[in-house]
DNA sequence: TGGTACATGTAACATGTTACATGATTAG
DNA sequence: CTAATCATGTAACATGTTACATGTACCA
């Protein structure tokens, strides 16, 4: 067995279909929700990585369903290669967050711009925690294990300190007009 | 002007070379001083975004000194960019986080090997947080300005959180076994 | 009968990673 | 004189992104 050089992407969908068959659209939907915060993916690796999966004998294409649906099956080669991946050396994260490379060049940006940003951003993070609280009161009532249980309050600390950080900006980070902002007026803007 | 589609490693490289002419050499270890904490980059990438940006005009390489350093200088075309570039909507931000989805998987990942792991990481990320509050020190006594103290803040309350993080875990997901960590002997296992 | 959600797939390109090749300069 | 560090660059490949093409089934 020359143990087939997985990625993690690949290894996701495999350790996915340790669960039973899956198709393409459903590991997709699958890896967003449980993996998706710390590991992203599209729908187009999704595919590329089913097919090169199955012509290395990792997994197996069953029949097709409704609607073309084409499930995959993991083979005993599969549940070999992702026993070895797992037990691997986890390298270490990668962050890539261009706002911070915006405010890192923040000089160069017009404080309009800026302010904006951040507002902008910090909406989407409260979002995001919003709904990291809700999936870890729902995994926490329907007695998920603690893996699942780790990996979501992963989520809801990081996107805790991401706000607190957004709080901890100097009021002229956040301020600036609200052009393009809504239905335009209203900009009580003090002093 | 057709407005160079600049990408985000390239963007930042001219961000420095605002500065004053740097070669590839110094502008790699710039970037991964003051954006390396969220913003990735190799020396490849340096090089070939390089010779990619002097094509297109944006930069302009002087004569080299000596060791072969080759210098370049940001030309007006390059300002353009750049100031295009920082004042775009930014994207989110992306977290490849391997260890997440180890632990994701964690029921395929034997006891003693996922503690190993976790504990590992749990001392990168302490040493980063270590090295963080001394560039934060360094930073707020050299009174770096309001943009560059925003992002070493990030680092810092990313760090802290992770770590709050890991001491959040079940204790069953840091035990384990020591192995390969260490001169052996001395385990002073309590209980 | 027309729009929306489902579902798969490809193509083209951009970006990121790893490894190697080459040579200059400095410090000991 | 030799090892370490500085410094540039290329090649090959892996991965990630965006856009498009195609068609099915459901539901209002």
């Amino acid at each position: 067995m020359p143990t087939y050089p997985l990625n993690p992407t690949a290894a996701s969908l495999l350790g996915f279909l340790h669960e039973g068959p899956m198709t393409g659209w459903d590991l997709l939907a699958t890896a967003q929700l449980r993996i998706g915060g710390f590991w992203s993916l599209t729908q187009s690796q999704v595919y590329r990585e089913l097919a090169a999966m199955a012509a290395a004998g990792l997994i197996a294409a069953g029949e097709r369903g409704r609607r073309e649906r084409q499930p995959y099956t993991i083979t005993p080669a599969g549940r070999a290669a992702f026993a070895a991946w797992v037990r691997r050396e986890p390298p270490e994260e990668t962050i890539r967050f261009p706002l911070l490379l915006t405010i890192a060049f923040g000089r160069s940006v017009p404080l309009d711009d800026l302010g904006r940003f951040v507002r902008e951003h910090r909406e989407v993070h409260a979002g995001r925690l919003a709904a990291y609280e809700r999936l870890h009161d729902a995994a926490r009532t329907a007695g998920a294990d603690a893996y699942a249980m780790a990996t979501l309050t992963f989520g809801l600390t990081y996107e805790r300190a991401v706000l607190a950080w957004f709080a901890s900006l100097p009021e002229e980070m956040l301020a600036g007009s609200e052009r393009g902002d809504g239905p335009a007026g209203e900009a009580t803007s003090p002093a």
